[in-house]
DNA sequence: GATACCAATTTGGGATACCAAGTTGGTATC
DNA sequence: GATACCAACTTGGTATCCCAAATTGGTATC
């Protein structure tokens, strides 16, 4: 694998895993000596993470992007409409085999899962369902829009209830799939983006005091 | 302006422009030469125009992407689903006044119109119409798929019926929205975006021989 | 003590040198 | 004439060097 590969998914391991906090200033030099390799792959990859939207340019130099309460809003927006796209598109089509794996990987999650575990297959489910529908670009669009959620649902503070709250949605909503209603499918998955939206932003607009302490740049809505 | 924003923004019009063609091949060494810059703007350039879907890496190097008639029935399907929800928040807003100024624009078109003209409108009422939704995704979503779409669309075979016709859907659009009908308006919306894409692709794979002909790729669907 | 100012350092943008892998063109052999 | 093989060249990937602008830290002046 190229250098540039290395550093922009090592970057961006660290940016989601909140290694390195939003906000935070970066230096190509740091970059560089950090991952030993020269500065033409890290800018390259800077560039890359720049369109992901986990860093932005600051002025001259570069800043890992702060967590936007705003663009959360506008990102569930987005995420109804081309997730509901998807699913319809997935409830048009005959073959529901395809559900089955979705719904397996939900099924793995049980009360002794740990915690990353748990919010890789919350991603996972929207991103999987949305290749479903074989539609590329809604399915880049729904990962671009997770990834860029990626960060906040982990800051979020989410007892037992909420997690089962969530799972329970999700396979409501891959029930209505396989039955093939897709009007219904929609109607649930609309709820649960719009629910989702409004339990992480109301969790970090609270925990927002908290969360500069700790040094994560949190930017209202 | 910056040497990379130079040779990126130049290098998109030439390509937006057909003036490398679809499927041309493209070599660093060639770009700086042509653009008087050295490569580290020209890779970063490269880049960036890669994630816009304009040129694809093709083994080591680099390519301009073809036209691909699959790809452009997929981006109808993603325009619809974030394009109908762009609208249907912008008729929710109670100032309607900013729509006028997306239909100034479709009104400074005539039958003495250039065809570039033409063209450039053509998208413009779509990214602008979004962009009036307020939510910066949908609005970047829209204005993507449009760039992707820009080639293909320059190539299709229109005459002064389809011209006005897409004028006249374009207007029933706007009015549908002043009035606040916000499913009317989706409606003609869909259907405009659907009969596009069906008379854009039937006139490219009538035209794919004298296309390749001139050397332009087109990958059928 | 506050402030204006200057030098040293840092930093991103760009240019260039080098390398390895792949391609090409020609040549020698059969 | 076809083919196997080799050398020269091309090309993207990477490292490194230079530069201008911005930041920083200290100092002198008021």
């Amino acid at each position: 694998m190229s250098q540039m590969h290395n550093v922009e998914s090592q970057l961006r391991e660290m940016i989601l895993g909140l290694e390195i906090g939003p906000g935070e200033r970066l230096t190509e030099r740091w970059i560089e000596s950090r991952f030993g390799a020269s500065r033409t792959p890290v800018r390259a990859a800077l560039l890359r993470l720049e369109t992901e939207g986990l860093i932005c340019r600051d002025g001259r130099g570069w800043t890992v992007s702060p967590i936007n309460l705003a663009e959360l809003e506008q990102i569930a927006v987005y995420r109804e409409a081309v997730e509901v796209a998807a699913l319809r598109l997935t409830c048009a089509q005959g073959d529901k085999s395809s559900v089955e794996v979705v719904e397996a990987m939900l099924d793995s999650c049980g009360s002794g899962t740990p915690r990353e575990e748990w919010h890789r297959v919350g991603m996972d489910f929207h991103i999987d369902l949305a290749r479903l529908s074989g539609n590329e670009f809604l399915f880049r669009a729904v990962r671009d829009a997770m990834t860029r959620l990626s960060r906040a649902r982990w800051l979020e503070v989410r007892d037992e209830a909420a997690l089962s709250r969530a799972w329970a949605e999700h396979h409501a909503i891959l029930a209505a799939v396989r039955t093939g209603n897709a009007d219904e499918a929609a109607r649930q998955l609309s709820a649960h983006i719009v629910g989702s939206r409004d339990r992480l932003v109301t969790s970090l607009r609270n925990d927002r005091r908290g969360l500069r302490a700790r040094g994560f740049a949190v930017v209202a809505a």
